[in-house]
DNA sequence: AGGGTTTGGTGTGAAAATGACAATAAGTTC
DNA sequence: GAACTTATTGTCATTTTCACACCAAACCCT
């Protein structure tokens, strides 16, 4: 069983008896289907892969997976990301369950969406025998996608922008060490308001919140000044978080 | 088909084989699940059912049912509500998917759980058949519920708790006409703050948004003094929106 | 060595939003 | 009409937000 892989028999379901038959109820499937976020210090990536086979064959698509009959939909997505980028315990969230009656031409198949935030630097193309097929897209240059992919991943990326306002998630797509300037990028990137963020005043309130902590080593290898290396406080957040703390940018 | 009715035969999933037979994913089923909240200008309430047959005969529920094979997932959520009652067109949103393994004795199945907010005057007993065993309940006095019912009513409440105050959903619960003083208990009573919000501060924030319209009478059969009644604008609402208004409380 | 280039780093003030506070008004009941 | 209950309204201090510009520190090149 590979991600993405298509169904081997025949089998349309979309006419079924929905009266009596209990039965019936139980030939149908469910998916996994990931979003998977990462940030390369200019854009918002996601990581696709290409389609080997019909329905969509050579389309791009979001990476997932049918469930296993006795697997838990987190493990189920843990599961598509690891066979896929070899990462382990990263960030994840459920989105939202796409489940049209037609949204799978082979059959009812109802998928839930996952996001996932990596850090691009971790993700190596070998982990996985479809490494060939997989490619990080800037979030604007996707295209067409495969099955519903294009709506699952708008709702993901709303999601997304929500999210990385109002709780400290931003830091899953930055190397553990990093200068505020990569962090307000990665904002902008992530958020593209109509005006980029301030410098002055994000650096006002990032540092306010007492959440990152200075590097004693700086930035190296830029032709420029180099900038001072912060790292987020895992610790100190769950802290404040019981002390009514709520993150806000 | 009853609402949260058992299924009919004897099925036990757990144990498939999980490796190369795509027919075996297709023994699954999936259902959805309402937390239907209503307010009655006291409490926040959830609507319950009491199941009629094994598993977990006579507990209270969250109303739900199987989806049926050519039914999308919101067309099977609104169903539920209707048979149960007799309301179409109401606030419906999804909120999360629960799909751990042995969420359903006897089978594999996961579902999808949607809030939906009625106007709890709208609602008469005698819509449906199962309305004897239909109970409103208030919010902190649910008990023990069937399956996962209680961890799927946190997290539905949870999403009510913050959806309530960045989209104007909360009117969804109340009569068409209310006064700011029922408005703001009934933002009391959803969020559960430590302190009660502060009435001159609610009326003015909530005026100043220039959503509300006041209606020309006045609210009848109080012992005191009579408010004025106010009604939502939606269609300032959508205008406001699109120019970027952001509904906040 | 020095000038050019690039990004890093910093403070202030005006405007708006928040949040704490209490007295009078308009009805009803008895 | 006296007692009671809820409705309605404004001020001020504090905090937050937002717009805005210059010098510093490193590198590169010649």
């Amino acid at each position: 069983m590979t991600i993405s892989s298509t169904f081997g028999r025949e089998n349309n379901q979309r006419n079924m008896d929905t009266t009596g038959e209990v039965g019936s109820f139980f030939k149908s499937a469910f998916s996994v289907d990931n979003v998977i976020f990462g940030f390369d210090g200019g854009d918002l990536k996601v990581l696709l892969i290409q389609r080997g086979q019909a329905p969509f064959k050579d389309k791009w698509a979001l990476p997932g997976d049918l469930v296993y009959p006795n697997e838990d939909l987190n493990t189920a997505a843990e599961r598509v990301l690891e066979q896929l980028t070899g990462l382990r315990g990263v960030y994840l969230e459920q989105v939202k369950t796409f489940g049209a009656v037609n949204r799978h031409p082979l059959g009812r198949v109802i998928t839930v969406a996952y996001i996932t935030l990596i850090k691009i630097s971790n993700y190596t193309v070998t982990a996985a025998s479809f490494a060939q097929s997989a490619k990080w897209h800037n979030i604007d240059e996707v295209g067409d996608l495969a099955f519903d992919h294009n709506e699952i991943l708008e709702s993901c990326l709303r999601r997304l922008k929500r999210k990385v306002r109002t709780a400290p998630i931003g830091f899953e797509l930055l190397p553990p060490k990093f200068t505020l300037t990569e962090l307000q990028q990665l904002y902008d990137s992530v958020l593209r308001l109509p005006k980029r963020l301030d410098k002055r005043n994000f650096r006002k309130k990032i540092l306010s919140m007492n959440l990152l902590v200075e590097c004693p080593e700086m930035q190296e290898g830029v032709a420029h000044r180099p900038a001072k290396l912060y790292q987020f406080d895992r610790e100190k957040y769950g802290q404040f978080v019981n002390e009514g703390f709520i993150f806000d940018i």
